[in-house]
DNA sequence: ACCAAGAGTTGAACACGTTCAAGAATGGAG
DNA sequence: CTCCATTCTTGAACGTGTTCAACTCTTGGT
Protein backbone atom coordinates (compact mmCIF):
# COMPACT_ATOMS: atom_id res chain seq x y z
CA UNK A 1 0.00 0.00 0.00
CA UNK A 2 1.20 3.47 -0.87
CA UNK A 3 2.50 5.77 1.78
CA UNK A 4 -0.17 7.28 3.93
CA UNK A 5 -0.95 10.93 3.62
CA UNK A 6 -1.44 12.09 7.15
CA UNK A 7 -4.07 14.59 7.98
CA UNK A 8 -3.34 16.89 10.89
CA UNK A 9 -6.46 16.81 12.98
CA UNK A 10 -6.00 20.38 14.17
CA UNK A 11 -4.55 22.10 11.16
CA UNK A 12 -2.35 25.04 12.13
CA UNK A 13 -1.90 28.32 10.31
CA UNK A 14 0.74 28.04 7.61
CA UNK A 15 2.88 30.61 9.39
CA UNK A 16 3.56 28.26 12.28
CA UNK A 17 6.81 26.27 12.21
CA UNK A 18 6.77 22.71 10.94
CA UNK A 19 6.80 19.74 13.23
CA UNK A 20 10.27 18.43 13.99
CA UNK A 21 11.58 15.50 12.01
CA UNK A 22 11.64 13.27 15.07
CA UNK A 23 8.07 14.11 15.92
CA UNK A 24 6.99 13.31 12.41
CA UNK A 25 8.75 9.98 12.70
CA UNK A 26 7.06 9.15 16.01
CA UNK A 27 3.75 10.02 14.42
CA UNK A 28 4.42 7.62 11.58
CA UNK A 29 5.56 4.92 14.00
CA UNK A 30 2.24 5.11 15.79
CA UNK A 31 0.29 4.86 12.56
CA UNK A 32 2.34 1.88 11.42
CA UNK A 33 1.77 0.14 14.73
CA UNK A 34 -1.96 0.81 14.47
CA UNK A 35 -2.08 -0.56 10.93
CA UNK A 36 -0.21 -3.67 11.99
CA UNK A 37 -2.55 -4.35 14.88
CA UNK A 38 -5.68 -3.68 12.87
CA UNK A 39 -4.55 -6.13 10.23
CA UNK A 40 -3.37 -8.87 12.57
CA UNK A 41 -5.73 -8.65 15.53
CA UNK A 42 -8.80 -6.87 14.19
CA UNK A 43 -10.50 -3.75 15.33
CA UNK A 44 -11.53 -4.69 18.84
CA UNK A 45 -8.13 -5.93 19.96
CA UNK A 46 -6.35 -2.87 18.63
CA UNK A 47 -6.84 -0.82 21.78
CA UNK A 48 -5.07 2.47 22.29
CA UNK A 49 -2.93 0.76 24.92
CA UNK A 50 -1.96 -2.02 22.54
CA UNK A 51 -1.18 0.42 19.75
CA UNK A 52 0.92 2.63 22.02
CA UNK A 53 2.70 -0.46 23.28
CA UNK A 54 3.36 -1.77 19.78
CA UNK A 55 4.71 1.63 18.79
CA UNK A 56 6.88 1.77 21.91
CA UNK A 57 5.33 4.96 23.26
CA UNK A 58 3.05 5.81 26.16
CA UNK A 59 -0.70 6.12 25.84
CA UNK A 60 -0.52 9.82 26.57
CA UNK A 61 2.00 10.24 23.78
CA UNK A 62 -0.28 8.58 21.29
CA UNK A 63 -2.93 11.09 22.30
CA UNK A 64 -0.46 13.90 21.82
CA UNK A 65 -0.38 13.07 18.13
CA UNK A 66 -3.94 11.87 17.62
CA UNK A 67 -6.60 13.57 19.66
CA UNK A 68 -8.79 10.47 19.57
CA UNK A 69 -8.81 6.92 18.38
CA UNK A 70 -11.05 7.99 15.56
CA UNK A 71 -8.46 10.46 14.32
CA UNK A 72 -5.95 7.64 14.31
CA UNK A 73 -8.30 5.52 12.26
CA UNK A 74 -8.74 8.43 9.92
CA UNK A 75 -5.07 8.15 8.99
CA UNK A 76 -5.96 4.67 7.87
CA UNK A 77 -8.91 5.89 5.94
CA UNK A 78 -6.79 8.54 4.30
CA UNK A 79 -4.39 5.81 3.22
CA UNK A 80 -7.16 3.95 1.41
CA UNK A 81 -8.24 7.15 -0.26
CA UNK A 82 -4.72 8.01 -1.35
CA UNK A 83 -4.29 4.62 -2.94
CA UNK A 84 -7.69 4.88 -4.55
CA UNK A 85 -6.75 8.23 -6.09
CA UNK A 86 -3.60 6.63 -7.46
CA UNK A 87 -5.36 3.67 -9.05
CA UNK A 88 -8.20 5.80 -10.29
CA UNK A 89 -5.71 8.05 -12.04
CA UNK A 90 -4.34 5.02 -13.87
CA UNK A 91 -7.82 4.12 -15.06
CA UNK A 92 -8.64 7.67 -16.07
CA UNK A 93 -5.49 7.81 -18.17
CA UNK A 94 -6.75 5.10 -20.49
CA UNK A 95 -10.57 4.93 -20.39
CA UNK A 96 -12.40 7.37 -22.62
CA UNK A 97 -16.13 6.73 -22.39
CA UNK A 98 -18.05 8.05 -19.41
CA UNK A 99 -19.27 4.58 -18.41
CA UNK A 100 -15.79 3.04 -18.53
CA UNK A 101 -14.29 5.88 -16.55
CA UNK A 102 -16.94 5.76 -13.83
CA UNK A 103 -16.83 1.97 -13.61
CA UNK A 104 -13.05 2.09 -13.38
CA UNK A 105 -13.07 4.59 -10.55
CA UNK A 106 -15.71 2.75 -8.56
CA UNK A 107 -14.17 -0.68 -9.03
CA UNK A 108 -10.76 0.73 -8.11
CA UNK A 109 -12.22 1.64 -4.75
CA UNK A 110 -13.60 -1.86 -4.24
CA UNK A 111 -10.20 -3.32 -5.12
CA UNK A 112 -8.29 -1.04 -2.78
CA UNK A 113 -10.72 -1.45 0.10
CA UNK A 114 -11.00 -5.23 -0.13
CA UNK A 115 -8.34 -6.06 2.49
CA UNK A 116 -10.14 -3.87 5.00
CA UNK A 117 -13.60 -5.28 4.49
CA UNK A 118 -13.52 -7.38 7.63
CA UNK A 119 -13.38 -4.49 10.06
CA UNK A 120 -14.90 -1.95 7.72
CA UNK A 121 -18.14 -2.46 9.60
CA UNK A 122 -16.59 -1.29 12.84
CA UNK A 123 -15.08 1.63 11.04
CA UNK A 124 -18.34 2.40 9.34
CA UNK A 125 -20.14 2.37 12.65
CA UNK A 126 -18.01 5.19 13.94
CA UNK A 127 -18.19 7.06 10.66
CA UNK A 128 -21.97 6.99 10.74
CA UNK A 129 -22.28 9.19 13.77
CA UNK A 130 -22.77 12.75 12.55
CA UNK A 131 -20.57 14.27 15.25
CA UNK A 132 -17.72 11.92 14.42
CA UNK A 133 -14.75 13.40 12.57
CA UNK A 134 -14.80 10.21 10.51
CA UNK A 135 -18.17 11.00 9.02
CA UNK A 136 -17.78 11.63 5.29
CA UNK A 137 -19.91 14.74 5.78
CA UNK A 138 -17.86 16.18 8.63
CA UNK A 139 -15.64 19.25 8.54
CA UNK A 140 -12.64 17.08 9.40
CA UNK A 141 -13.20 15.03 6.27
CA UNK A 142 -13.59 18.03 4.02
CA UNK A 143 -10.20 17.75 2.32
CA UNK A 144 -10.78 14.09 1.57
CA UNK A 145 -14.31 14.73 0.41
CA UNK A 146 -13.30 17.56 -1.88
CA UNK A 147 -10.58 15.40 -3.40
CA UNK A 148 -13.01 12.55 -4.00
CA UNK A 149 -15.54 14.87 -5.59
CA UNK A 150 -12.83 16.31 -7.80
CA UNK A 151 -11.98 12.80 -8.93
CA UNK A 152 -15.51 12.48 -10.24
CA UNK A 153 -15.18 15.83 -11.95
CA UNK A 154 -12.25 14.29 -13.83
CA UNK A 155 -14.42 11.30 -14.69
CA UNK A 156 -16.85 13.65 -16.40
CA UNK A 157 -14.45 16.16 -17.91
CA UNK A 158 -12.26 13.59 -19.59
CA UNK A 159 -15.18 11.70 -21.06
CA UNK A 160 -17.27 11.95 -24.19
CA UNK A 161 -20.51 12.79 -22.40
CA UNK A 162 -22.45 15.94 -23.24
CA UNK A 163 -24.40 17.58 -20.48
CA UNK A 164 -26.25 20.78 -19.71
CA UNK A 165 -24.02 23.25 -17.92
CA UNK A 166 -25.99 23.28 -14.67
CA UNK A 167 -26.08 19.51 -14.46
CA UNK A 168 -22.40 19.22 -15.26
CA UNK A 169 -21.65 21.51 -12.32
CA UNK A 170 -23.58 19.44 -9.81
CA UNK A 171 -22.87 15.98 -11.17
CA UNK A 172 -19.50 15.39 -9.46
CA UNK A 173 -21.17 15.74 -6.09
CA UNK A 174 -23.97 13.43 -7.16
CA UNK A 175 -21.51 10.83 -8.39
CA UNK A 176 -19.70 11.06 -5.05
CA UNK A 177 -23.05 10.38 -3.39
CA UNK A 178 -23.41 7.36 -5.67
CA UNK A 179 -20.00 6.21 -4.49
CA UNK A 180 -21.14 6.56 -0.88
CA UNK A 181 -24.08 4.37 -1.81
CA UNK A 182 -21.73 1.78 -3.24
CA UNK A 183 -19.72 1.90 -0.02
CA UNK A 184 -22.89 1.37 1.99
CA UNK A 185 -23.73 -1.66 -0.11
CA UNK A 186 -20.16 -2.90 0.10
CA UNK A 187 -20.14 -2.76 3.88
CA UNK A 188 -23.16 -5.03 3.96
CA UNK A 189 -21.86 -7.30 1.21
CA UNK A 190 -20.73 -10.65 2.56
CA UNK A 191 -20.19 -12.38 -0.80
CA UNK A 192 -16.58 -13.42 -1.34
CA UNK A 193 -14.34 -10.80 -2.80
CA UNK A 194 -17.37 -8.53 -2.55
CA UNK A 195 -18.50 -10.01 -5.84
CA UNK A 196 -21.99 -8.57 -5.52
CA UNK A 197 -20.70 -5.05 -5.06
CA UNK A 198 -18.74 -5.36 -8.29
CA UNK A 199 -21.87 -6.64 -9.95
CA UNK A 200 -23.78 -3.65 -8.62
CA UNK A 201 -21.22 -1.25 -10.06
CA UNK A 202 -21.16 -2.94 -13.43
CA UNK A 203 -24.92 -2.94 -13.71
CA UNK A 204 -25.60 0.45 -12.20
CA UNK A 205 -23.10 2.48 -14.20
CA UNK A 206 -24.71 1.77 -17.61
CA UNK A 207 -28.06 2.77 -16.11
CA UNK A 208 -26.59 6.05 -14.88
CA UNK A 209 -24.95 6.57 -18.24
CA UNK A 210 -28.19 5.97 -20.06
CA UNK A 211 -30.10 8.25 -17.70
CA UNK A 212 -27.63 11.07 -18.21
CA UNK A 213 -27.86 10.79 -21.97
CA UNK A 214 -31.64 11.07 -21.68
CA UNK A 215 -31.35 14.43 -19.95
CA UNK A 216 -31.16 16.15 -23.30
CA UNK A 217 -34.57 15.11 -24.57
CA UNK A 218 -37.24 17.82 -24.17
CA UNK A 219 -39.64 16.26 -21.69
CA UNK A 220 -36.83 15.35 -19.34
CA UNK A 221 -34.99 18.64 -19.34
CA UNK A 222 -37.41 20.27 -16.93
CA UNK A 223 -36.91 17.42 -14.50
CA UNK A 224 -33.17 17.88 -14.65
CA UNK A 225 -33.57 21.54 -13.77
CA UNK A 226 -35.68 20.52 -10.80
CA UNK A 227 -33.05 18.06 -9.62
CA UNK A 228 -30.30 20.64 -9.97
CA UNK A 229 -32.43 23.16 -8.09
CA UNK A 230 -33.05 20.63 -5.35
CA UNK A 231 -29.37 19.82 -4.98
CA UNK A 232 -28.48 23.51 -4.82
CA UNK A 233 -31.09 24.25 -2.19
CA UNK A 234 -30.07 21.37 -0.04
CA UNK A 235 -26.29 21.53 -0.35
CA UNK A 236 -25.00 24.67 1.36
CA UNK A 237 -24.89 24.00 5.08
CA UNK A 238 -25.84 20.38 5.61
CA UNK A 239 -24.52 17.23 4.01
CA UNK B 1 -46.11 9.77 22.71
CA UNK B 2 -47.97 6.52 22.41
CA UNK B 3 -47.04 3.62 24.61
CA UNK B 4 -43.83 1.93 23.63
CA UNK B 5 -43.93 -1.52 22.19
CA UNK B 6 -41.05 -3.31 23.80
CA UNK B 7 -38.98 -5.70 21.79
CA UNK B 8 -37.47 -8.60 23.64
CA UNK B 9 -33.86 -8.68 22.58
CA UNK B 10 -33.63 -12.43 22.91
CA UNK B 11 -37.03 -13.59 21.77
CA UNK B 12 -38.03 -16.86 23.35
CA UNK B 13 -40.03 -19.69 21.81
CA UNK B 14 -43.74 -19.14 22.25
CA UNK B 15 -43.96 -22.30 24.36
CA UNK B 16 -41.90 -20.77 27.17
CA UNK B 17 -43.75 -19.20 30.09
CA UNK B 18 -44.39 -15.46 30.09
CA UNK B 19 -42.38 -13.10 32.19
CA UNK B 20 -43.89 -12.40 35.59
CA UNK B 21 -45.96 -9.28 36.06
CA UNK B 22 -43.44 -7.83 38.44
CA UNK B 23 -40.59 -8.34 36.02
CA UNK B 24 -42.56 -6.66 33.27
CA UNK B 25 -43.15 -3.73 35.57
CA UNK B 26 -39.48 -3.41 36.45
CA UNK B 27 -38.66 -3.51 32.78
CA UNK B 28 -41.05 -0.66 32.10
CA UNK B 29 -39.68 1.30 35.06
CA UNK B 30 -36.20 1.14 33.56
CA UNK B 31 -37.42 2.30 30.16
CA UNK B 32 -39.33 5.18 31.72
CA UNK B 33 -36.27 6.21 33.69
CA UNK B 34 -34.14 6.05 30.56
CA UNK B 35 -36.63 8.16 28.59
CA UNK B 36 -36.73 10.73 31.38
CA UNK B 37 -32.97 11.02 31.54
CA UNK B 38 -32.50 11.08 27.79
CA UNK B 39 -35.01 13.89 27.49
CA UNK B 40 -33.77 15.96 30.42
CA UNK B 41 -30.04 15.40 30.46
CA UNK B 42 -29.19 14.24 26.94
CA UNK B 43 -27.56 11.08 25.73
CA UNK B 44 -24.14 11.43 27.29
CA UNK B 45 -25.36 12.16 30.80
CA UNK B 46 -27.82 9.29 30.68
CA UNK B 47 -25.30 6.69 31.78
CA UNK B 48 -26.35 3.19 32.66
CA UNK B 49 -25.56 4.02 36.27
CA UNK B 50 -27.75 7.12 36.18
CA UNK B 51 -30.58 5.23 34.49
CA UNK B 52 -30.40 2.37 36.98
CA UNK B 53 -30.32 4.88 39.81
CA UNK B 54 -33.29 6.82 38.44
CA UNK B 55 -35.20 3.56 38.11
CA UNK B 56 -34.24 2.49 41.63
CA UNK B 57 -32.47 -0.69 40.55
CA UNK B 58 -28.86 -1.84 40.39
CA UNK B 59 -26.72 -1.61 37.27
CA UNK B 60 -26.62 -5.35 36.99
CA UNK B 61 -30.37 -5.50 37.11
CA UNK B 62 -30.70 -3.06 34.24
CA UNK B 63 -28.46 -5.38 32.25
CA UNK B 64 -30.65 -8.31 33.23
CA UNK B 65 -33.45 -6.73 31.21
CA UNK B 66 -31.47 -5.02 28.45
CA UNK B 67 -28.36 -6.79 27.30
CA UNK B 68 -26.79 -3.50 26.23
CA UNK B 69 -27.43 0.19 26.20
CA UNK B 70 -28.23 -0.19 22.51
CA UNK B 71 -31.09 -2.51 23.25
CA UNK B 72 -32.43 0.02 25.69
CA UNK B 73 -32.32 2.62 22.97
CA UNK B 74 -34.13 0.25 20.65
CA UNK B 75 -37.18 0.53 22.86
CA UNK B 76 -37.14 4.16 21.87
CA UNK B 77 -36.83 3.36 18.21
CA UNK B 78 -39.76 0.99 18.28
CA UNK B 79 -41.82 3.70 19.90
CA UNK B 80 -41.04 6.11 17.09
CA UNK B 81 -41.96 3.56 14.45
CA UNK B 82 -45.24 2.72 16.11
CA UNK B 83 -46.22 6.34 16.33
CA UNK B 84 -45.16 6.99 12.76
CA UNK B 85 -47.36 4.20 11.47
CA UNK B 86 -50.25 5.74 13.39
CA UNK B 87 -49.77 9.25 12.03
CA UNK B 88 -49.06 8.03 8.54
CA UNK B 89 -52.35 6.16 8.55
CA UNK B 90 -54.13 9.41 9.40
CA UNK B 91 -52.50 11.16 6.45
CA UNK B 92 -53.22 8.32 4.06
CA UNK B 93 -56.87 8.44 5.03
CA UNK B 94 -57.27 11.94 3.61
CA UNK B 95 -54.59 12.64 0.97
CA UNK B 96 -55.35 11.42 -2.55
CA UNK B 97 -52.54 12.48 -4.88
CA UNK B 98 -49.30 10.54 -4.91
CA UNK B 99 -47.22 13.59 -4.01
CA UNK B 100 -49.42 14.54 -1.07
CA UNK B 101 -49.45 11.00 0.26
CA UNK B 102 -45.69 10.58 0.05
CA UNK B 103 -45.02 14.01 1.53
CA UNK B 104 -47.43 13.27 4.33
CA UNK B 105 -45.79 9.98 5.22
CA UNK B 106 -42.28 11.41 5.14
CA UNK B 107 -43.13 14.55 7.10
CA UNK B 108 -45.00 12.46 9.63
CA UNK B 109 -41.74 10.70 10.33
CA UNK B 110 -39.90 13.98 10.79
CA UNK B 111 -42.60 15.19 13.16
CA UNK B 112 -42.58 12.05 15.25
CA UNK B 113 -38.81 11.81 15.40
CA UNK B 114 -38.17 15.46 16.23
CA UNK B 115 -37.94 15.09 20.03
CA UNK B 116 -35.30 12.42 19.60
CA UNK B 117 -33.10 14.25 17.16
CA UNK B 118 -30.43 15.09 19.71
CA UNK B 119 -29.41 11.53 20.40
CA UNK B 120 -30.58 10.07 17.11
CA UNK B 121 -26.98 10.19 15.98
CA UNK B 122 -25.95 7.82 18.73
CA UNK B 123 -28.66 5.44 17.74
CA UNK B 124 -27.77 5.80 14.10
CA UNK B 125 -24.21 4.87 14.92
CA UNK B 126 -25.32 1.54 16.29
CA UNK B 127 -27.72 0.93 13.44
CA UNK B 128 -24.98 1.51 10.89
CA UNK B 129 -22.93 -1.50 11.84
CA UNK B 130 -23.92 -4.29 9.47
CA UNK B 131 -23.72 -6.99 12.11
CA UNK B 132 -25.96 -5.06 14.47
CA UNK B 133 -29.52 -6.30 14.87
CA UNK B 134 -30.50 -2.63 14.85
CA UNK B 135 -29.40 -2.18 11.25
CA UNK B 136 -32.39 -1.45 9.01
CA UNK B 137 -31.04 -4.08 6.62
CA UNK B 138 -30.63 -6.82 9.22
CA UNK B 139 -32.72 -9.96 9.55
CA UNK B 140 -33.77 -8.85 13.03
CA UNK B 141 -35.31 -5.70 11.61
CA UNK B 142 -37.20 -7.52 8.91
CA UNK B 143 -40.61 -7.15 10.49
CA UNK B 144 -40.15 -3.42 10.94
CA UNK B 145 -38.70 -3.05 7.45
CA UNK B 146 -41.52 -5.01 5.81
CA UNK B 147 -44.08 -2.89 7.63
CA UNK B 148 -42.39 0.31 6.49
CA UNK B 149 -42.20 -0.89 2.90
CA UNK B 150 -45.85 -1.87 3.04
CA UNK B 151 -46.65 1.65 4.19
CA UNK B 152 -45.16 2.91 0.95
CA UNK B 153 -47.15 0.36 -1.00
CA UNK B 154 -50.23 1.98 0.50
CA UNK B 155 -48.91 5.38 -0.55
CA UNK B 156 -48.85 4.16 -4.15
CA UNK B 157 -51.95 1.99 -4.20
CA UNK B 158 -54.23 4.62 -2.74
CA UNK B 159 -53.01 7.31 -5.12
CA UNK B 160 -53.87 8.48 -8.61
CA UNK B 161 -50.51 7.56 -10.14
CA UNK B 162 -50.29 5.22 -13.13
CA UNK B 163 -47.22 3.03 -13.41
CA UNK B 164 -45.89 0.08 -15.37
CA UNK B 165 -46.50 -3.17 -13.53
CA UNK B 166 -42.84 -4.01 -13.00
CA UNK B 167 -42.06 -0.57 -11.63
CA UNK B 168 -45.08 -0.59 -9.38
CA UNK B 169 -43.86 -3.84 -7.86
CA UNK B 170 -40.43 -2.48 -6.99
CA UNK B 171 -41.36 1.08 -6.12
CA UNK B 172 -42.34 0.55 -2.47
CA UNK B 173 -38.84 -0.72 -1.75
CA UNK B 174 -37.33 2.23 -3.61
CA UNK B 175 -39.48 4.69 -1.68
CA UNK B 176 -38.36 3.06 1.54
CA UNK B 177 -34.79 3.61 0.38
CA UNK B 178 -35.72 7.25 -0.24
CA UNK B 179 -37.01 7.39 3.32
CA UNK B 180 -33.70 6.00 4.58
CA UNK B 181 -32.02 8.78 2.63
CA UNK B 182 -34.25 11.34 4.31
CA UNK B 183 -33.34 9.85 7.68
CA UNK B 184 -29.66 10.10 6.81
CA UNK B 185 -30.10 13.76 5.92
CA UNK B 186 -32.18 14.35 9.03
CA UNK B 187 -29.53 12.89 11.29
CA UNK B 188 -27.02 15.39 9.94
CA UNK B 189 -29.49 18.26 9.94
CA UNK B 190 -28.73 20.78 12.68
CA UNK B 191 -31.22 23.46 11.60
CA UNK B 192 -33.88 24.14 14.22
CA UNK B 193 -36.88 21.90 14.08
CA UNK B 194 -35.03 20.11 11.28
CA UNK B 195 -36.41 22.79 8.97
CA UNK B 196 -34.04 21.80 6.18
CA UNK B 197 -35.15 18.17 6.23
CA UNK B 198 -38.76 19.30 5.80
CA UNK B 199 -37.63 21.50 2.96
CA UNK B 200 -35.85 18.53 1.39
CA UNK B 201 -38.99 16.43 1.57
CA UNK B 202 -41.19 19.16 0.15
CA UNK B 203 -38.85 19.79 -2.74
CA UNK B 204 -37.83 16.22 -3.45
CA UNK B 205 -41.27 14.66 -3.55
CA UNK B 206 -42.51 16.74 -6.52
CA UNK B 207 -39.34 15.79 -8.36
CA UNK B 208 -39.94 12.11 -7.67
CA UNK B 209 -43.55 12.55 -8.70
CA UNK B 210 -42.54 14.21 -11.93
CA UNK B 211 -39.90 11.57 -12.65
CA UNK B 212 -42.38 8.76 -12.14
CA UNK B 213 -44.89 10.37 -14.51
CA UNK B 214 -42.15 10.57 -17.12
CA UNK B 215 -41.61 6.82 -17.02
CA UNK B 216 -44.40 6.36 -19.54
CA UNK B 217 -42.80 8.29 -22.37
CA UNK B 218 -41.11 6.04 -24.96
CA UNK B 219 -37.44 6.98 -24.60
CA UNK B 220 -37.55 6.60 -20.86
CA UNK B 221 -39.32 3.26 -20.69
CA UNK B 222 -36.17 1.31 -21.48
CA UNK B 223 -34.34 3.03 -18.68
CA UNK B 224 -37.07 2.08 -16.25
CA UNK B 225 -36.73 -1.56 -17.26
CA UNK B 226 -33.00 -1.32 -16.60
CA UNK B 227 -33.58 0.15 -13.16
CA UNK B 228 -36.10 -2.54 -12.31
CA UNK B 229 -33.67 -5.19 -13.54
CA UNK B 230 -30.90 -3.68 -11.45
CA UNK B 231 -33.02 -3.65 -8.32
CA UNK B 232 -34.06 -7.25 -8.86
CA UNK B 233 -30.50 -8.42 -9.39
CA UNK B 234 -29.22 -6.67 -6.35
CA UNK B 235 -32.04 -7.29 -3.90
CA UNK B 236 -32.13 -11.00 -3.03
CA UNK B 237 -29.40 -11.63 -0.47
CA UNK B 238 -27.83 -8.30 0.43
CA UNK B 239 -29.41 -5.04 1.52
C1' DA C 1 -44.48 -27.01 55.73
C1' DC C 2 -40.65 -28.00 53.12
C1' DC C 3 -37.59 -27.90 49.38
C1' DA C 4 -35.28 -27.54 45.03
C1' DA C 5 -35.15 -24.79 40.72
C1' DG C 6 -35.41 -21.01 38.59
C1' DA C 7 -36.19 -15.92 38.34
C1' DG C 8 -34.64 -11.70 39.86
C1' DT C 9 -31.04 -8.71 42.04
C1' DT C 10 -26.65 -6.98 43.63
C1' DG C 11 -22.26 -4.22 43.39
C1' DA C 12 -17.44 -5.01 42.95
C1' DA C 13 -14.38 -5.60 39.19
C1' DC C 14 -12.70 -5.30 34.36
C1' DA C 15 -11.04 -3.11 30.07
C1' DC C 16 -11.72 0.57 27.50
C1' DG C 17 -11.04 5.64 25.63
C1' DT C 18 -9.60 9.75 27.40
C1' DT C 19 -7.52 13.51 30.48
C1' DC C 20 -4.08 15.85 32.99
C1' DA C 21 -0.53 17.53 36.00
C1' DA C 22 3.97 16.88 36.02
C1' DG C 23 8.37 16.09 34.24
C1' DA C 24 12.14 15.48 30.38
C1' DA C 25 14.20 16.82 26.12
C1' DT C 26 15.06 20.30 22.73
C1' DG C 27 16.56 24.43 20.56
C1' DG C 28 17.35 29.18 19.99
C1' DA C 29 18.81 33.81 22.35
C1' DG C 30 22.16 36.08 25.22
C1' DC D 1 27.79 27.76 28.31
C1' DT D 2 23.28 29.34 30.63
C1' DC D 3 18.76 30.15 30.57
C1' DC D 4 14.04 29.74 29.29
C1' DA D 5 10.12 28.78 26.40
C1' DT D 6 8.36 25.35 23.77
C1' DT D 7 7.77 20.75 22.34
C1' DC D 8 7.43 16.21 23.63
C1' DT D 9 6.61 12.35 26.93
C1' DT D 10 4.81 9.94 30.87
C1' DG D 11 1.49 6.93 33.53
C1' DA D 12 -1.80 7.32 37.14
C1' DA D 13 -6.57 8.40 37.41
C1' DC D 14 -11.38 9.15 35.79
C1' DG D 15 -15.88 7.75 34.07
C1' DT D 16 -17.80 4.73 30.93
C1' DG D 17 -20.30 0.23 29.27
C1' DT D 18 -20.26 -4.33 30.53
C1' DT D 19 -19.56 -8.90 33.13
C1' DC D 20 -20.06 -12.14 36.74
C1' DA D 21 -20.14 -14.91 40.91
C1' DA D 22 -22.89 -14.73 44.65
C1' DC D 23 -26.98 -13.68 46.76
C1' DT D 24 -32.24 -13.29 47.76
C1' DC D 25 -36.80 -13.96 46.43
C1' DT D 26 -40.67 -16.56 44.15
C1' DT D 27 -42.99 -20.50 42.51
C1' DG D 28 -44.87 -25.00 42.30
C1' DG D 29 -44.65 -29.77 43.47
C1' DT D 30 -44.73 -33.13 47.37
Amino acid sequence: MARLSIVTDNPRPASRPERSAKAEQTRQTIIDAAMRLFRTHGYDKATMRAIADEAGVSIGNAYYYFSSKEHLIQAYYDGINAEHAERAAATLATATTFADRLTGVLLAWVDVAEPYHEFAGKFFKNAAEPSSPLSPFSADSEATRVAAIDLHRQVIDGSDIKLAKALRAELPELLWLLQMGVVLFWVHDTSDGQRRTRQLVEQAVPVVDRALRLTRIPGVRGLVDDVVGLVRTIKPTAG
